[in-house]
Formats: C-alpha cells, sequence, structure tokens
DNA sequence: GTTTAAATTAAACACTTGTTTAGTTTTGCT
DNA sequence: AGCAAAACTAAACAAGTGTTTAATTTAAAC
C-alpha cells in the first residue's frame, strides 16, 4: 500500500479533500472537483479508475503516518499520565489538522457498504487502541490508575468529544463568542484538550 | 410549529429517516423512498413540497418532544449525581431508540448551508444545555462538585462518547464480539451508559 | 527531428436526479 | 345520484450524474 502520487494527483486529492469534507461524497460530483482543481473531467477517472477509488486514494494519502507518530510517543520516558495528555494532545491537534478527511472517514466510511476499504482504516484503529491500552496498563501496574475503567471506550470519549464540539461549529462558535477562525482553533488547543485530558485524568484516577 | 402530519405523510417520514440515516441525504433518492414506502414519486412534492421540506418537516416531527422529558427530570426529588446519570441515561436511552434522526441532524445539519432550520435546532441545543447547567450548579452550591468545569463541554462529552461509539459500530461489534444487534444495544444501555456516567462522575467529583 | 508514450481535451454516452403536468381514481358530502 | 375536493398516477421535463471515447497536445527518448 504504497503513496506514489504525482502532483497532479495530489493536486486533485487535495481540492477533492475540501469538497467531500464540505458536502460530502455523494454531494460532491466530478464536476466540481474538475472545475476547483482547474482539470478536466476526465482526468479524474484518467488517474484514480473512479470517484470511489479517488475516495479510496484519499484515505490511503491521509492516514498514513499517524501510527509512527503514536508509536514514537510509547518510547518517550514519561509517566503514564504525561503519556495520557500528550497522546490526548496529539489526536486533537492530529486530527484538527486534518479536520476534512477525518469528517469524510466518520461521515462516509460508517453505515455505506465501503466495507472493503473499512479493513485498513480498522487495522489503524486497532493499533491505536493497543497503544492505549499499553499506556494505561504500565499505569496500573504502578498503581496510579484505577483497575476498573473500560479502555476500549476512552478513545470515544476522546475522539468523540472533539467530533462533536466540531459538528456543532456554528452553536459553539455563538455560544462561546469565538468570532474568528483562531479563536475557534486557539479555544480546541486550549480549553477543549484541557477539558478532555481533565475528564480522561479524572476517569483513570479518581477512586470512589 | 404544529406537527399535524396524517398516516401518509408519517408512512413516507418514517420511510424518509431510515433511508436518510443509512445512505445520508444526498445518497437517497425520492424514487428510493417511493419504492420503499411503496407510493408514487410524486406524492413527495404532493405532501411536502419538495425533498428539502421533506427532511425539515422529519426534523419537526422526531424533536418536539424531548424538551419536556428534560423538564420533567429538573423536578424530581434527587441528589445532583443522581439527576446527572438520570440525564445521561435519558440522552443516551432517547438518542439510541432515535438513531436515525440525530445521525441525520448531525450529518445534514453541520457543514451545509440549511442555517434556517439549524434555527431552531440551535435552540433546542440552547435548552438542554440550560438544564444541565441548572443540575451542576446545583451540585457546586452543595459543593459536591468542583467548580473548574467547563459546563458547555460536558455535553460534548457525553453525546459525543456515544455518537463516537455508534458511528464505529463495525469495529466495535468486532472488538467486542456483539455478534446480534441485541447484545450491541444492550452493550449501550450498560456498558456505554455506565462508561459514560463514571467519566462525569469522575470528572465532577474529582479533586487534584 | 522523428517516434513513442503520457497527458490532456471536448464531446458524447447512458443513466439518474428533483419536480411538474395533465390526467384519472377515490373519497366525502348533500 | 351528482358533484367537488382530495388523493393518486404515469409520463415527461430539464438538468446533472459518472464514465468512456476518440482526437489532440505535450514530453521524453533515441
Amino acid at each position: 500500500m504504497k503513496s506514489n502520487f504525482n502532483d497532479k494527483q495530489i493536486q486533485i486529492l487535495e481540492v477533492a479533500e475540501t469538497l467531500f469534507a464540505e458536502k460530502g461524497f455523494e454531494g460532491t460530483s466530478i464536476r466540481n472537483i474538475a472545475k476547483e482543481a482547474k482539470i478536466n473531467i476526465a482526468m479524474v477517472s484518467y488517474y484514480f479508475g473512479s470517484k470511489e477509488r479517488l475516495l479510496e486514494s484519499l484515505i490511503v494519502y491521509r492516514t498514513s503516518d499517524l501510527k509512527n507518530q503514536l508509536d514514537n510517543l510509547l518510547e518517550e520516558d514519561l509517566e503514564p499520565i504525561e503519556k495520557i495528555n500528550k497522546l490526548i494532545e496529539l489526536y486533537i491537534s492530529r486530527i484538527n489538522s486534518n479536520r476534512g478527511i477525518y469528517r469524510i472517514l466518520h461521515f462516509e466510511f460508517t453505515t455505506k457498504k465501503r466495507e472493503q476499504n473499512l479493513q485498513a482504516f480498522s487495522e489503524l484503529k486497532k493499533g491505536n487502541l493497543k497503544s492505549l491500552e499499553s499506556i494505561i496498563e504500565e499505569g496500573q501496574r504502578k498503581g496510579i490508575f484505577r483497575k476498573d475503567v473500560i479502555i476500549p471506550l476512552i478513545t470515544p470519549t476522546i475522539l468523540g468529544t472533539f467530533f462533536h464540539f466540531h459538528m456543532n461549529k456554528p452553536f459553539f462558535e455563538n455560544l462561546l463568542n469565538l468570532k474568528t477562525e483562531d479563536l475557534y482553533n486557539n479555544y480546541i488547543k486550549t480549553n477543549l484538550t484541557k477539558h478532555i485530558q481533565q475528564t480522561i485524568k479524572a476517569l483513570l484516577i479518581y477512586e470512589s
């Protein structure tokens, strides 16, 4: 699964990413993409084969290096809770700067039949879960973390909080007075990230 | 904004709900709906005016009574933490039995231009937030809850956890061995709900 | 400079889309 | 029974869909 895309293909992929994220896969036509990318409509079929396979290529293009970043984090010499905090920060900043593709992943790869591609995506998620698991088990061995948490449900809490916030962007922009894109992004980087870290820390350490 | 739909309209609305949730708004054609509902394709325009206004009607049809249930909860004579637990349970079970419409709400009403309808949806969310706020402030006055939590970010954690879990349904079915629909629903009702309650409780009560 | 392959194009393909029209059938009322 | 409104239908509409074709331009290799 190599990602040898030439400049033209990358140009198309990035336009497609923006439009898919904005209007959904079905809501975006090849003519939309071609116009925005200033190419002929036949070029999409020429380079990718079909609209469907353009989407597949887009996933490959975007999800290839997250795993490496996670592995590096695991190697660092940090306390478990610090690793968790860093992992949360990594997740949020990563996803926040690749909003498009993650929105697409969650919109287009859930209900529909695209289950072949789902396989690769599923492997990625399993790997990420394993990394999280190893950090938490380390904390449990050290007696810092409680042992009755359901580890696979922690990722939904981390990512779900971010997604739900972001999917209701207009609502929170209004509610929290985040008038500019900068203010919005800054709120995510500081307050939202801190809220998630605080939440997961409380969950892992709190003793009833 | 009354909801006087006749039997035929309701029949159409429920088919539309299923299909929109399955394949998205753009991914569903009026002919799909007509075939499934065993009606003529002209009936959608006849009863609702357009496909767009069919979606609007669907929102109205589904989101009308959640607010009442929340208000009743507020009146009950319970400790704040019990109210929070009940609120979480209400949210999850409500949304879980109306998966279709909530998925649609989050898919179709975020990026796109449908901002007129978004208004009513936004009012609903503001009302829900007010309810949550009043419970937490009560707990803070009683000295049970910590005071440095960002209340508007608690809803994203509650709902986001559920949504992220549910949007990755195939992944978690496989990971947690939830082979049947019953097992899956039961897991949500017990383990997932408990995880969210545990998380929010820890967040509200934990003192670093 | 000629040749060969790659890149790009406009046009056409067959098909699906949401909506409207002009009828027909059914229903409810006196 | 007669009539008017409502319910329903098949057909057509113009516009948009993804993809393919055949021709042309550009680039690279010799």
